[in-house]
DNA sequence: TATTGTTATACTCTATAACTATA
DNA sequence: TATAGTTATAGAGTATAACAATA
């Protein structure tokens, strides 16, 4: 590629900064402005789910639950009987990708999938006794350790506002 | 796999359920309940940053940029003189699959790597006068289309105390 | 010996087309 | 003809090991 005349020039003195500066381990490297995208909303908010979900893994580590996976166990004991699109669709999934993920969930025996004898192609999901015991355990680690991690680090009060604000963007941006 | 009795029997009252609700089209089915899901703190992060960054690239369609890339280029107006490790480290993006990112931000012309005459193993990263412009012209886009509509959904007070917790939360979870 | 940039590679997520069985 | 579940597949994004050049 081909560099303009004054970006040669700047980098020739971006070159000649890094002279004088010593590198780690010698001196310990200045940290990185991040200027303007400290402010972006993107990057705050990637950034902040990327925390949030290795907290939420950490916290059910010993259900082997990923957040995926707890929202489809959560979405099918609230809505028994519907079908795979149904449950797949409202949390975003595409129908092919649901079905490795069902598979995984019905390996391991949390839930099920029966034929509909309303609609023979359909597939109605419900959840297994285990299931049920499963996303009990689940919701009770999320709420003690989960959620009150982050009640302590923001308020309740903050901690709602923040989710209402979520919400809304994710409803109506 | 096998399912519980108690399953089976929970599975042949969800299957029965169904047999009185028509499917659409001929009939709208109705809205699932989406309960505790909708105070799970993961699930409106990821729901609400995949709107955002849809929103994102939108706005700055016109000029082929995606979050990560626009990240990049603000990072390295704010640094120069840096090398590719700092400012992928910075940005949570690892070596390797930076590499590919420059390329392509280099084959574009936006920015260059300059091999420094200090330690001539690091790369120097520096915008061209492109990128300059590209990013100029990328901030207005963003300030005046993305920034615009979400201060107009929540305000901009409450936009600046969103992007205050979600850094906290990135920050110090 | 350690570090920078790089290649190769693998694994997860996400996305689309097309098949089957049912309707 | 259309829909539900499925398969195959391809593309991002992300992760680790290892190599060449340099320190």
């Amino acid at each position: 590629m081909t560099v303009s005349k004054t970006a040669e020039k700047s980098a020739e003195k971006a070159a000649e900064a890094t002279k004088g500066r010593k590198d780690p381990p010698e001196a310990l490297a200045e940290a990185l402005q991040l200027g303007e995208l400290s402010e972006q909303l993107g990057y705050v908010l990637k950034r902040a789910q990327l925390k949030v979900f290795e907290n939420f893994l950490r916290c059910v580590a010993s259900l082997q639950l990923t957040p995926a996976q707890f929202s489809v166990l959560l979405l099918v004991e609230k809505n028994p009987g519907r079908n795979q699109t149904e449950i797949a669709s409202t949390l975003g999934i595409l129908r092919p990708n649901f079905v490795a993920m069902l598979d995984n969930l019905e390996s391991r025996d949390l839930c099920a999938r029966i034929r509909s004898t309303n609609d023979r192609r359909s597939h109605i999901l419900v959840l297994t006794d285990k299931g049920k015991a499963v996303l009990a355990r689940a919701k009770k680690l999320v709420a003690s350790k989960h959620e009150a991690r982050l009640n302590d680090l923001l308020g309740t009060a903050n901690r709602e506002a923040l989710i209402a604000m979520l919400s809304k963007i994710a409803n109506e941006f």
